[in-house]
DNA sequence: AGCACGCCGACT
DNA sequence: GTCGGCGTGCTC
């Protein structure tokens, strides 16, 4: 009898790949195991199992398997089954979900190693120069990787010259394996034990009397261990005595010290517990009941609760119901960059059933964390990160929550697979028969249609935590203020005012900008000459701090011009502006008082974000402006203005959901303001101070804008009442991008007729020069969502076979945000 | 994706 | 004449 065992490979290939298994093999080998094997010529890759069977392929020989990696499976059932709901939902391979999904130290990466041959031929005659620079580098450090020799030759194609100093008999070429995860080892020391008995220690106290550096240490020893008797850290003894690594060793070499290694978890919270119980008010207690009752028939919920409202104390009392219960939870945020005040709050309460996942973590942490929830370990048991946690391991999850669910972060956009977090977390969820939450303060028009036609049951806060009252909005007309000349640079007399009115009051600041940089666009006013990137279509954006102008695009940047690169007059002005031009009038109006700026300029490295929001909290910034990263649920107490510098340029954003993000954004942004007992304020800077929307903010009319976006919705056939599969293509010729795009969308139609758009070019039609271009298919209610995404596989694989074509890459976004 | 194979231009 | 560019096809 042969075996056979189909495995997902981490390649962007729609095929599972059978390899042939010996009947031992196959006893062992479970669904969820990791198995190494070899795939085209001399590659090794870690493959998934994801089914053992006996059919034996038809058309081809199965190669055996390499290496089995796992003793126990290192997927459950469930999550071979959400991937495979993954890669058919989102149209992409289960390969790219095994990537997205598991941590990179569990991929095995074979590395081409190459070595001398021993006892080689010394004929280096007949070497060319490239030959010969390898053989050389070899004879220094006996084996070299790939990646090495290329650096070392400086070119990127280097195993023509390998293969052909291995025909040569030279060198060797050979695939090693490694497993990457290694389990973070702690050095301790302890005194050998000869030396424990009190003459001993004297008599060696006398001998390094002339090692004084090295006598320290042994007393610092002494000191740290009289007064516990845990083992002793390398690291405290260091700090301890001050002395140096080096001092330590020549006394662990004279077998004085002994030194030993225990692993312990990277990743685990060392904090105390400092909250031991939470308090609902009414209304809150009000909620979380009804959130219970709703939770017996519908399996989620929609918490709409507006800004402050205190929706968290609510998710941690429902988490604590679920941990109660020896269950797992999950609590999924947006970015967790922005969140390390939520975080604190959750392990001030759970402390270290809390683990937070974040693909910032090394590889290491990472697979701690998959490994104590795969054990479905005491800590652990709550799991707060980002999108990506939808893959961890879950045995036995009893609760999901959604926080800002409205978010379009929640959705991967690039690489595949390109899922929504939130919808797959109800999937995620249903799979397990497990409740979820999703929660915002303005919800995604999406979830609160269904929530409206009973799929999600909806619960809702309407007032703010302790009564405190919704800011109170204020709209200025700046396009009247222009022709008054009211304005001081992008500032109105009434922003001036309300500023200068908080800063008396030693109360903070929030001034909104949706764009970075001191000006998109530098024009020439005597041609009209904008300095554009090569690469793409967009101008170049004036940076003033480094006096650059760059492409926010693929990062091409030139020297600022104050002349005109077209004509060469000396007349260039600013059209538009960015954060940096904010801040810099901002100084001039305001000279005395401390301006800070968040925005991906000044956020760059890994506290970035923190040091930023840190002074800010700690008042020694009285103004912060920003880009949307300030609206991403930062609690700080004593802002009572929020600015938003110009809200048009949310607003005409060539976008279906550009109304909804605006709406959403701007309250988002509005709800910083006034968070304690004195109300708040917001002012909104606005060309267009009738738009619908700029109208229902300052009421802060969520269920109005609801209404009128779904009627625009359903008017111009958009989501919720039709679901869209959007078809980039990009490539670096122009007419073969428009030819393709011609003969799919031609394709698509012949299927789809009306319900294909385009194809069109995106706004920006050229990027990294690649050129875009779009199709967009709506998908009708009534129209089969799984027999609509086969036909369009089929489809883009008849495309896929056209050779013409073949340098014109798709890339397929189902739900596209 | 990553690699081999095969066909054409620019250099020794 | 070769080297190396990239278009094409295939990987169990």
């Amino acid at each position: 009898m042969s075996y056979f065992a189909d495995l997902i490979l981490p390649l962007p290939l729609d095929n599972r790949f059978t390899y042939s298994l010996t009947q031992e093999e196959a006893e062992f080998i479970q669904p969820g195991m990791r198995l190494a094997v070899q795939f085209g010529k001399n590659r090794v890759y870690t493959g998934i199992v994801a089914e053992i069977h006996q059919n034996p392929p038809e058309v081809y020989e199965a190669k055996p398997i390499h290496q089995i990696l796992d003793e126990i499976p290192l997927l459950t059932r469930e999550q071979l089954t959400f991937w495979h709901w993954i890669a058919s939902y989102y149209l992409c391979a289960e390969g790219d979900v095994m990537r997205a999904a598991l941590p990179g130290a569990f991929l095995l990466e074979s590395e081409s190693i190459v070595k001398l041959v021993k006892d080689a031929p010394p004929d280096t005659e007949e070497l060319n120069d490239d030959e010969y620079l390898v053989v050389e580098a070899l004879q220094r450090q006996s084996s070299m990787k790939i990646q090495e020799i290329e650096q070392l030759l400086d070119r990127k194609k280097v195993l023509p010259v390998i293969n052909k100093l291995v025909a040569k008999n030279l060198v060797d070429l050979n695939q090693e394996i490694y497993e990457q995860f290694k389990p973070k080892q702690l050095r301790y020391v302890r005194l050998n034990p000869a030396y424990e008995a009190e003459s001993e220690m004297h008599q060696l106290l006398d001998d390094l009397s002339r090692a004084p550096k090295q006598r320290e240490i042994l007393l610092s020893y002494f000191s740290i261990t009289a007064q516990s008797k845990r083992p002793l850290k390398v690291k405290n003894l260091l700090e301890e005595s001050g002395a140096s690594n080096s001092i330590l060793k020549s006394l662990i070499d004279k077998n004085i010290f002994e030194e030993f290694f225990e692993e312990t978890d990277r990743v685990v919270f060392s904090g105390e517990i400092s909250q031991h119980e939470i308090h609902l008010n009414k209304i809150q207690q009000e909620a979380f009941d009804e959130i219970q009752e709703n939770f017996r028939q519908d399996q989620v919920c929609l918490l709409h609760g507006v800004t402050s409202s205190g929706k968290t104390e609510i998710y941690i009392k429902l988490i604590e119901e679920v941990i109660n219960k020896g269950k797992q939870a999950l609590y999924l945020l947006p970015e967790i960059a922005l969140t390390t005040q939520l975080i604190k709050r959750l392990q001030n309460f759970f402390g270290d059933k809390v683990l937070v996942y974040h693909s910032k973590y090394s590889v290491n942490e990472r697979v701690e964390i998959y490994k104590k929830v795969m054990d479905n370990s005491e800590k652990g048991k709550i799991i707060i990160g980002a999108r990506s946690c939808i893959f961890l391991p879950f045995q036995d999850l009893g609760l999901i929550v959604v926080d800002e669910e409205h978010e379009s972060t929640f959705k991967q956009f690039d690489p595949a697979p390109r899922y929504h977090a939130r919808d797959a977390a109800v999937v995620l969820a249903n799979m397990f028969k497990a409740n979820i939450v999703l929660g915002s303060a303005t919800p995604s028009i999406e979830s609160y249609f269904n929530a409206e036609h009973n799929k999600y049951s909806l619960v809702e806060l309407t007032r703010r935590f302790g009564n405190v009252l919704m800011p109170e909005v204020e709209i200025v007309d700046i396009k009247t203020a222009h022709r008054k000349k009211k304005m001081t640079g992008h500032f109105s007399e009434r922003l001036i005012a309300e500023i200068r009115e908080s800063l008396k009051e030693e109360e903070q600041v929030i001034l909104f900008q949706n764009r970075r940089g001191f000006s998109p666009i530098l024009e020439c006013n005597t041609c009209g000459h904008s300095p554009q990137c090569p690469n793409c279509d967009v101008s170049l954006t004036y940076h003033s701090h480094n006096n650059q102008l760059r492409c926010h695009y693929c990062g091409y940047h030139i020297a600022m011009q104050h002349q005109c690169m077209a004509c060469g007059s000396n007349e260039v002005s600013t059209k538009g502006f960015g954060t940096e031009q904010v801040e810099t009038e901002l100084k001039a109006l305001f000279p005395k008082h401390k301006i800070g700026r968040m925005d991906q300029d000044t956020t760059r490295g890994k506290h970035g974000y923190e040091k930023i929001i840190q002074a800010f909290e700690d008042h020694e910034t009285d103004i912060l402006i920003g880009t949307q990263m300030l609206t991403k649920g930062l609690d700080f107490r004593k802002v009572s203005l929020v600015g938003i510098m110009n809200a048009d340029n949310l607003l005409n954003f060539p976008d279906f959901r550009a109304h909804e993000r605006s709406f959403q954004l701007m309250l988002q942004v509005a709800g910083r303001s006034g968070r304690t007992k004195k109300r708040g304020k917001v002012l909104i800077q606005t060309y267009n101070p009738h738009h619908q929307i700029i109208q229902q903010v300052s009421t802060g009319d969520y269920s109005e804008m609801y209404k009128e976006q779904l009627e625009d919705r359903y008017q111009y056939q958009y989501p919720p009442y039709f679901r869209l599969i959007r078809l980039t293509l990009k490539c670096r010729d122009y007419s073969k991008t428009n030819e393709a795009a011609e003969w799919l969308a031609r394709a698509l139609e012949n299927v789809f007729d009306r319900y294909v758009l385009g194809p069109e070019f995106p706004p920006v039609a050229r990027i990294r020069n690649e050129y875009y271009k779009n199709i967009l298919i709506k998908i009708p209610q009534k129209q089969s969502l799984g027999k609509t995404k086969k036909m369009v596989h089929r489809i883009l694989n008849s495309f896929k076979a056209i050779g013409a074509y073949r340098s014109v890459r798709v890339v397929v976004n189902v739900d596209p945000q």
